[in-house]
DNA sequence: CGCGCTGTTTGCGGCAGCGCAAAGATCCCG
DNA sequence: CGGGATCTTTGCGCTGCCGCAAACAGCGCG
């Protein structure tokens, strides 16, 4: 299946980590040796243990990453959106995907198979230090969430998670910041380790002195500075 | 400062990931590059936010990679031995260091400056892939870490961090696995998000049972396949 | 060899957040 | 437009774990 390639194509010419510094002949071969991929809302785009058999790169839509333990809690490690790869950890590590890719809107992706891309990284010296720059901020990203996690209590963590996501996935609106993809309070709990009962409960609070607004699958963030504040104000051990 | 470097690099030839595959007259050249360093028990080799200046690979002793929060609490996110590498997170990244690396034993290094490892990296393409391996071991780890914190309460954590460190860490003795480097019950908590009291009550229930054996700074693990049970058996939300 | 320092154990009270439950609210689909 | 499904809110009781405090045990050093 293809998408109408020519515009889609100039778009990536800046802003994907991924091809930061590839000269125009290298971009030119990486891109056409790719195929276009779409998922639809709620199908997976591939799945926790499968074998790594493709590399992908979002075009437009949004990706979630997730883990579910034994007993079938989720675990959201990440939202993926435009511009950002999938796929990558285990494709580089020569492992089964660690997690599970699900379509949370319907998105369309480009993809090369796991000996095509290898084989482009070694013509292509640059998109392997960009993949390797794109995973170091992945692990930096998740060292602050172990932080977070172990050091804050739930209020601190459900204000972290949401800045970070009017970061990565916010649209500026006339009100604030609004997270542009539907998000449910048992998204935020997946996120943070809490239930949705505690994260409901703190959006009520929060929603009550104005800091942010929800609706149904929706959070938009009226002010942001005080989150920001929220987060910083509580550590678990008292000052 | 040199070490007999004729038997360390005998050594190295086998069981360092980092040299997998990679020709002996890359190796050669990626070890004679290479400058030795020494960091005493209790020193730091570099500090979260230090700009990275150099990439390390450990020859002996063990390092703690741990990070600081705002109000002073610990985070341990590894330990690193013998034949592993630190420093590669903010060295592929092109950012400063995330964390900082303190010697729990007097430890040797070798290392490379930053501009030299990459260089290295560009001759060498193994060096770098093999980087990207190591790193996307480490971010699994990390993901597991994350999906335990969120999902198990403190008793099973601390049975998968002993079960882990009984894997990097471990000493077969007469008894069982013994961690072979001083570790506190503080190190523990800092490990698993929890107090050093409730590591402490927690090791004593399972010293009752005959399943560890603890002394100063000091675990040994009598019964590892019991440790892995109660691993298994926890989780937050009640069966 | 005794003294201080650092690490460990254990008791006790308190509370943040969980589990359960039930009542709205909103959306989807026929 | 109506009814079922999904999502959200809120109340209430309970508990795992923390925070504090005090006693105890190794270990090094003069």
């Amino acid at each position: 299946m293809r998408l109408p390639l020519a515009e889609v194509r100039m778009a990536l010419k800046s802003g994907v980590s991924l091809f930061d510094g590839l000269s125009d002949e290298g971009f030119e071969q990486v891109v056409s040796l790719a195929r276009d991929s779409k998922c639809a809302k709620n199908e997976t785009l591939f799945r926790q243990g499968d074998a790594a058999n493709a590399f992908y790169l979002v075009l437009s839509g949004r990706l979630k990453i997730s883990q579910t333990t034994q007993d079938g809690q989720q675990i959201i490690i990440r939202y993926l959106g435009a511009k950002e790869i999938a796929g990558c950890v285990a494709v580089c590590g020569g492992v089964p995907y660690p997690a599970t890719a699900t379509a949370v809107e319907d998105t369309w992706a480009m993809t090369w198979s796991r000996a095509r891309i290898a084989d482009l990284a070694a013509r292509y010296p640059d998109l392997a230090f960009n993949a390797m720059r794109i995973m170091s901020g992945r692990t930096v990203e998740l060292q602050e969430r172990l932080q977070e996690i172990q050091s804050e209590r739930v209020e601190g963590r459900v204000a972290h998670a949401l800045a970070r996501l009017a970061l990565q996935a916010g649209r500026r609106t006339a009100e604030g910041v609004e997270i542009d993809f539907p998000l449910s309070r048992q998204d935020l709990a997946d996120m943070t380790g809490t239930t949705l009962h505690t994260v409901s409960r703190t959006l009520s609070a929060w929603e009550a002195r104005g800091i942010v607004a929800g609706r149904r699958r929706k959070v938009v963030i009226l002010r942001p500075h005080e989150l920001v504040v929220i987060g910083q104000n509580l550590p678990k051990a008292s000052a």
